[in-house]
Formats: C-alpha cells, structure tokens, sequence
DNA sequence: GACGTTTTCTGATCCAGATCAAGAGGCCGT
DNA sequence: ACGGCCTCTTGATCTGGATCAGAAAACGTC
C-alpha cells in the first residue's frame, strides 16, 4: 500500500482542478491564466510545467497552486487520443464508465434512430466535458465522434464521484458542469429563424473559444457543413446560403472553414430581430 | 442543540427518500410500491402514514422502511403551495435557492427574452424535479408556472448538497437527476415532421402518468394548446388539425383536455415513419 | 341562464426552408 | 499532374406548416 501513499489527496486535486478548468472562467473568479503559447510558465515558482499534455490545465491556470506531480494526475485521469477525425470515442450503448474532457480538437455527439437517421446534438471544444447524460442510464445514449485530430482525459465516473464524496467543491463543481449542460440544451431549444439559428451557432462558438483564450474573432470550423445543418435543424444548403447572405451584408468573413467574425455586435442584433 | 438530535441523520433520510422517488421507477428497482388508493399503510407495521401530502414519497413507497417523524422531513423540505393555474413558483432572475419537486399538478418552465417572446421549455408532471438548470448560473433562468392546482416541495439546494456530501446514495441520485434531465433535452431535440413530434409527446407523457402509477392511456391535459404548440415548436392551429387527424385515424380520442390513447402501438409506429 | 372571455377548431392563403439538380472547388493518393 | 471523392456553393422548384380569418365550443361570472 505504500506505494499509495498520498494519491487519494493527489487525485482529489487533479479531479478538481479539471474540473475547475472544465468550468472555466464564467464562474466564480480566483484564476490567473495567462494566455500565451502552449508551454506555459507555471505562475508559482514550485516548477515548470509544460502544457502540451494537458490544454485543459493550461486554459484556467489552475496548475499554479499546486503543481502536485502531474504523474499522479494522469493515476485519475488518463491521457487518450490522438483521435483522428471520424474515430468514435464512445458509441451509443456502450456501458458507461468515464466521462471525457477535450484537451484538444472536437468532437461531436450524435444520436442514431433504427432508422439509421442521425441528429448531432452537440460540438465540444477543448476544455469542455462530455459524457454527463450517460451518468444516468449508465450507457452512452449517444456517439462520441472526433471532428479532428483529438485529445481527451478520460475521467472515471466512479472515481470522480468519489473524490466528490470526500470534496465538497469537486461535489459542487459536478452539480454545476451538469446544470450548465441543462441550461445550454434549454438555451438552444429556441425556436426562431434560421439567420437566427446560424448567428446564435457562430456567437456561441466565438465565446465558447473566448473562454479557453482564443480569438473570439477568428477561428476555425472543425465539423463539415452537413453537422452544422444537421445540428441546427436546416438543409445543408441553407447554411451555405446563409452564410453567403452573413457575408454579403459583411457581417462575417468566411473562406472553407475559417471563420471570422466582422460585427459580432450585428449579428447579436440579428438575434433580437423577429422573423421578418 | 438538544432539540437538533439526530435531525441530520433524519434530513439525510428525508432527501433520500424525495430524490429516490423523483427517480421514480426506471432506474435500479429495490421497490415494493402499492400503486393502491391515496392513502397508504406504510409496510413496516412501525406506524401508519398518510400520504395525503406528499405524493411524492407515495409514489415510491419508500416512505416503509423508516417512518420516522414525517415532521422533521418537513424542517429540510417544505410544503408550498397549492399555487393555482397561472401562478409563478419562482421567477427567471431570482436567485436560486431551492428545487421543487411536484407533489400534485402541474407546471411548465418558460423562458421569456427581451422581446416578451416566451419558449415553453418543459412541463413537470408530480413527482418530477424542476429548477436542476438554475444551480450553476446561481439564479432562475426560467419562469416556473403553475398549469392548474400544484403542490411542490421545497428543497433547499444547500441542505439536499449538504446531505449529498455525507450520503453516497444522495449524491449519486442527484447526478442522476441532472444526468437525466439532460438526457431528456436531447432526446427532444429530434428534428421531425408536426406529427412525430405531436406523437411524440403524447406518448412522453403517457410514460411519465405510467411512471407515476395512473394510467397511460386515459390522462388530462393540464396546459392549453398553445402551451403545447409553443413547447414542440407548432402553431396552436397545427396541433389541433393534428389532433383531429389522429383522431380520425383511431389513434386518439380526445374531448377538450381528456385523452385517450386508442393505439399508443400505432402512434410509436408513427415516430418511425420518414417525413413522408 | 345570458354574457363576455378564452380556448379550440376549420378553412384559405402564403412563405421559409426543404428538396432536387448541377457545378465548382479542395484534398488525397497514385 | 491526374483522376476520384468529398465538401461546398448556387439556382429552380416544391411543400409543410405558419399565418390570417372567422366560427363554434367551453368556461367562468354576475
């Protein structure tokens, strides 16, 4: 048991602080991220830590206040990927057993009838968690597919649970990564135009990237415009088109997947409008 | 703090029991409910116990195997209500402090935005939790309406996480709430023709009267057609040509509120079928 | 039990977005 | 470079459901 030794502590900061950094920076504050290049200079002088691990470590910062051996974190959390793009992570029925945390690329989940008809559900970005509605029927309800090359850490639910248990804020942070995912579904489920629908996807992605520090102005598409479409309940070509349209009225700049976003200011405009 | 003896341990059971019964009967089973009359001797012969009020703990019949002071269930959990038709349990922008769980009626949530549009984003029949969505942002991001006469219980987000730290069993139900409640929202969120969706509906609250031990197939619908046509994104005229459709077919019988489901067969075959 | 209000139903028309149908790039492997 | 395979774009047409309009029930109230 020796060798043991410390890891319960160990895995309790790990579990929390991916958890913290999955929050991101929308929560309560006490983080001093640094958004620079990859390899990061821990803020605490305890040591160096390089980031090209672990993007979810990195984006919040919170590796500053311990830099407790990241050999230990990765104990709890395991490293998996790369992904290359169309590689599912998990697959609709399933048992469930872990929860994913994008380090880097994107993912999508999607949902498969006996018909053979697919509906994507969601794209996740790095720093974002996946799996949670799993927790309950204990098997994937859905597909975990990589848009790109990808990198997750796997996060044992029994585990994480039970750090949870004994960590009040892991408990807590839980309980929020779950509600947040609640509220984003309700968020989305409103109906409106489909200008609506596009502007509010490219608004939501540009924040989305804001968060982990990335250009909320330019970025980069990962999924075709068939997952978009799918996503958003419209015809492929009607995405074309609209942004064809988003274009024109210079609202965006968008060449293949590259996206960049010319009046973000517009386009929230162009959510308040009704369907006129 | 002699008058506080033991009541954590009875809190703890009090939760337990609420949680597990909003669980209801889909998940793991170690249940010997009485789907018999309102009032229900408790199996345990420890002492008989109404359940006029709290539907909730009826349902599930888990009240048997601790009886003990249903007074001090109410020191965590509160009864409010009846609220009438029309009336608001709690308000988008509040902050967030307790879930409630339904005890008798119904309610929807609704989501007004800055124009005074509104988006019906669930109803939550007895023995159902609302306000799970609230718990990250910290404040309602909905409105919680009241459809015709509804008792809730209150439950205090911070006791029930309290409990959930010392108890395993809590915590683990209240991920399955969240889990579920997500699970929920994507399987809605199925594109499809008016008369899937409209079937689909259906048939979702068919289950959920069976979950609760009425019948599936005879129930009362406590909202207006707006409310529904607003919740499966139709124009109240759609769902009731849709209606009357059904009901020419033979799936339905339906006068005002009351509906039977004449095929329920029939309208899962109806999901299957292509937009054609 | 008549009256005003709200909800529900039915019919006629209209339109946003789907579908059908070609092209036009891109990207990869040979 | 070449060809094959996607993905994306653009145009023409079609249609499911919205919208408009009004009648008929249901409901509560005095």
């Amino acid at each position: 048991m020796a060798g043991m030794r410390g890891a319960a502590t160990v895995s309790r900061r790990a579990a929390e602080a991916l958890l913290e950094c999955a929050h991101a920076r929308n929560g309560p504050p006490a983080m001093s991220a640094k958004s620079s290049a990859c390899v990061l200079p821990v803020p605490g002088a305890a040591g160096v830590v390089t980031c090209e691990r672990c993007a979810l470590v990195r984006a919040c910062g919170v590796a500053g206040n311990g830099s407790v051996a990241f050999a230990d974190v990765h104990q709890l959390v395991e490293d998996v990927g790369p992904f290359r793009g169309g590689q599912y992570i998990f697959r609709a029925g399933e048992p469930f057993r872990n929860l994913y945390a994008v380090k880097s690329g994107t993912i999508k989940t999607v949902q498969t009838d006996a018909e053979g008809r697919a509906q994507v559900l969601g794209f996740h970005l790095p720093g974002e968690v996946v799996g949670l509605e799993a927790v309950d029927p204990g098997v994937y309800p859905v597909d975990g597919v990589a848009l790109e090359s990808t990198r997750l850490c796997r996060l044992p639910f029994d585990a994480v649970s039970h750090v949870a248990q004994r960590e009040a804020a892991v408990q807590q942070q839980l309980f929020r990564l779950f509600s947040r995912a609640i509220g984003q579904h309700e968020s989305r489920s409103w109906d409106s135009g489909a200008d609506q629908r596009l502007a509010a996807f490219l608004l939501d992605l540009s924040a989305r990237y804001a968060q982990r520090g990335l250009s909320p102005q330019v970025f980069h598409l990962a999924m075709p415009r068939s997952d978009i479409a799918n996503f958003l309940h419209l015809a492929p070509e009607t995405v074309s088109r609209l942004l064809a349209r988003f274009r024109e009225r210079g609202l965006v700049d968008i060449i293949g997947r590259e996206v960049h976003l010319l009046a973000p200011a517009r386009l929230r405009m162009l959510l308040a409008e009704a369907a006129a």
